[in-house]
DNA sequence: TGTCATGTATAGTATTTACTGAACACTCTA
DNA sequence: TAGAGTGTTCAGTAAATACTATACATGACA
């Protein structure tokens, strides 16, 4: 279960820090060049310090790395998956009027929707 | 019925004619005033040789203006409303897969999901 | 024939985004 | 006690974003 880590860089340093107890490997210099970013950079936010957020693509990488749902990762630092984005640009005014009736649905509700979608119920 | 309009700029343009036929009051000029940008922008814009296309906020003015949907115009300029982004961004992982079932569903599915959760049936 | 409104061309600019690079302080250990 | 590895500080920067400002050319029309 994910717990409750309000901000990006603390999700991200409590993941790395977890890995590192069986890994060593998993120090932030080690992860930042196996990301290809600097190690001040990602010192920076983990600490939730830097001056803008790391790209799409940087964090996709950082979320392989550390083993976490690139989405979750996005949605943390505002962002939205370019493929989905792409799935509603080619139909904007059906999919916005389909995620503006979700908004309010509870959880349980959408859970199930999205159960039936996927058995092909539609 | 929309009609095909492959580019933003050619539909914006296409749409602010079609209004002046009944109303001298969408020129260019005007329509930029009201709109709150610079004609030469617009003018750029609607010829699709803008440097940059307009910031959501500005395409939504311009929408209003046009008696265009927003959603539409924004999509045609590769963005997506923030207040959908929002509705994603609170539950990333649910709406990630929801999106991607949906992604090659026919429209006429898509329709009739919108319409039962509009009716709701969720 | 002046002036008014139209659309357009082009250079410039402020802000944001997504980082880099060099240096510094600390710990551990060989 | 030198060296390696650790995390951090901070100034700087290249590219993209979202425009503005000024000037220009054209046609209508009074």
């Amino acid at each position: 279960m994910t717990r409750e880590a309000r901000t990006l860089g603390s999700f991200l340093r409590e993941h790395r820090e977890a890995l590192r107890e069986d890994d060593s490997s998993y120090s932030l210099r080690q992860v930042a060049e196996r990301v290809g970013i600097q190690p001040s950079y990602l010192s920076q936010v983990e600490r939730d310090v830097a001056p803008s957020l790391p790209a799409e693509e940087t964090l996709v990488r950082l979320a392989h790395e550390l083993e976490l749902d690139p989405d979750l990762v996005l949605a943390m630092a505002g962002k939205v998956s370019s493929d989905l984005r792409e799935v509603i640009l080619q139909r904007p005014q059906l999919f916005a009027e389909l995620l503006r009736d979700l908004r309010t649905l509870p959880d349980h509700a959408l859970m199930r929707l999205v159960r039936e979608v996927r058995d092909g119920d539609w």
